[in-house]
RNA sequence: GGGUUAUUAGCUCAACGGUAGAGCAGCUGACUCUUAAUCAGUUGGUUCCGAGUUCGAAUCUCGGAUAACCCA
């Protein structure tokens, strides 16, 4: 087949002296060329705006308003009398009347050939008049027409009828292809632009309450902010290992200490790690701080985000229906085990061994877990965590697992809770997720100040690494330092925009939302 | 990391130990007719890769690749 359309390719150059991957208008022996091809850029209508604006033409009429449209065509009937041409906004006939064809800068005579030389996937533009066919389909009416790009490989079938088993389905194809994709499967094109106006409307609503938007450093020597495997990559001149970000939270946070006091970042984070239908190696996160606030703010500053963004109070997501009515509920993770377990795991009842007992009970392997906190958050993880499906805020976070928030000991994530911090031992980290149909969506806390506090933490993570943890987080001694300089009490945030947009647009894995997902090549 | 399943023509799939097939696409022709156009004819294969069992393998066995799903 791709030898066919090399031919048709030769031919058209050999026999028509048309290339067909330039602007041929420019060539026109007619000297309309340049006129046409500016009158083609300024005129050229959408599919969707000539349905909207010839809606009312009548049956087997001919409109007399000139029209530029230009796409891809997926379909061809009569030997080329009919086309469907596709563009972004969706589909519009071409008919084509092989003996009212007037030559442009082809005559006539070869316009018959050149309509023979087309075919599906290649892009044309075309020139003619709005056209209701006798069966009632509008169209345009061929006065002209010109490749602008000759396809060699062909589409494969678009699927807008389902009464045949078409198109394009294999998801491999899909994410490796990804244009054949947006190409053929118009509900793939609506996720992506829906995808393209969540993130603007993150931004949009961000600005608006005075956020400023910033870009910080993706190559680090040091990878903070979160716990999970960097990539590691070499810098050559400066005979250096750096990482690739896990967060963007350290150098947002540095901000706040030099004088800003809203300050946000939409970008791509790394993590070393496996990929399943929520993981994707590279995915896109937003995270925010705002200083002189609180856990408390970040929780209700979610939840007007992602309302605003859902444009509606209720959702359906993979066959649940989820009500994003405020306010969501907030729960403190030992009340929500207890409610699921019937055990009560909260730091200040139960002693370790009682955990213990008690995970055993559950059946629910501890691992590498010492502390009563950390077997609490193993037994929420495997208890709870899969039925958060209406959006639930989890708060009293064990402060083992969270060395940049501050710890408290009612863990409401109001800063009024920080003086209780001198005793430790029965704290939890001020730190709250958020879960909608039992994915983590959001992150945050009200985030610790104080560099001596900050300095201890580490410390502990330090210790945790050289047991070999490779996730837990690094000592950046140059963060601490920022600290001292003193950064105000602030609140922080960070929202998974690639699981949101899972949300939002009813997609079951990740990858459906990112164009092209992380994938092992095939040779 | 473990398990299950899948991989056959450009696309969607069949053939389940006995000559590798269909629909669509492509090509040739008919038809100013259509919208899954139709009609007639027709081309097209390293059955993911490699090894084994067998008279004979797309099919059974083993190994590998890639992917999806589930579990950790």
């Amino acid at each position: 087949m791709r030898e066919e359309r090399i031919h048709k390719y030769n031919l058209l150059k050999n026999s028509f002296k048309i290339d067909p991957y330039l602007l041929n208008l420019e060539d026109s022996e007619a000297g309309l060329s340049k006129q046409l091809w500016q009158e083609f850029k300024t005129k050229r209508i959408l599919a969707t705006d000539i349905h909207k604006n010839f809606e009312n033409l009548a049956q087997g009429d001919l409109s007399e308003e000139i029209t530029w449209v230009a796409g891809r065509i997926h379909n061809n009937r009569n030997s080329g009398m009919f086309l469907d041409l596709y563009d972004e906004t969706g589909k519009i006939q071409i008919v084509n009347e092989r003996t009212e064809l007037e030559g442009g800068y082809h005559n006539a005579e070869e316009d018959k050939h050149l309509l023979d030389l087309l075919d599906k996937g290649d892009i044309i533009a075309v020139y003619g008049k709005p056209y209701r066919t006798p069966r009632g389909e509008l169209s345009i009416k061929t006065i002209d027409l010109w490749i602008l790009s000759k396809a060699i490989l062909p589409p494969p079938e678009i699927i807008e009828n389902k009464r045949r088993r078409l198109g394009l389905t294999d998801v491999e194809v899909r994410y490796r292809e990804r244009y054949l994709d947006l190409m053929v499967n118009p509900q793939v094109k609506e996720t992506f632009k829906r995808r393209a106006e969540i993130v603007l409307g993150i931004r949009q609503f961000l600005n608006e309450k005075g956020f400023l938007e910033f870009e910080t450093p993706i190559l680090q020597t040091s990878a903070g902010g979160a716990a999970a495997r960097p990539f590691v990559t070499h810098h050559n001149t400066l005979n250096m290992n750096l990482y690739l970000r896990i967060a963007t939270e350290l150098h947002l946070k540095r901000l706040l200490v030099g004088g800003f006091e809203k300050v946000y970042e939409i970008g791509r984070i790394f993590r070393n790690e496996g990929i399943s239908t929520k993981h994707n190696p590279e995915f896109t996160s937003v995270e925010l701080y705002q200083a002189y606030a609180d856990g408390q703010d970040m929780m209700q500053l979610t939840e007007d985000l992602i309302c605003r963004l859902a444009q509606s109070e209720e959702i359906e997501h993979l066959g649940e229906k989820i009500n994003l009515q405020k306010p969501w509920r907030r729960v403190q993770m030992s009340d929500l085990v207890q409610e699921v377990t019937g055990k009560d795991f909260d730091i200040a009842n139960c002693s370790l061994e009682q955990a213990k007992q008690q995970a055993q009970e559950l059946k629910i392997e501890i691992g590498s877990a010492q502390t009563v906190g950390e077997i609490l958050y193993k037994v929420f993880e495997e208890k709870c965590e899969a039925k958060l499906i209406q959006p639930t805020f989890v708060l009293g976070y064990p402060w083992e697992d969270s060395p940049l928030a501050f710890v408290s000991a009612n863990s409401t994530c109001s800063m009024k809770d920080q003086e209780t911090q001198n005793t430790r031992e029965a704290k939890y980290a001020e730190r709250f997720e958020l879960f909608i149909y039992g994915r983590e969506l959001a992150n945050g806390f009200t985030e610790l100040n104080n560099p001596f506090r900050q300095k201890e933490a580490f410390l502990a993570q330090q210790k945790l690494k050289d047991k070999g943890n490779e996730e837990a987080h690094p000592l950046d001694e140059d963060y601490i330092k920022a600290l001292e300089f003193g950064m105000p009490p602030s609140g922080g945030l960070g929202i998974g925009i690639d699981r949101l947009i899972m949300l939002l647009t009813n997609s079951a894995s990740i990858r459906d939302v990112i164009l092209f997902p992380t994938m092992k090549p095939l040779v």
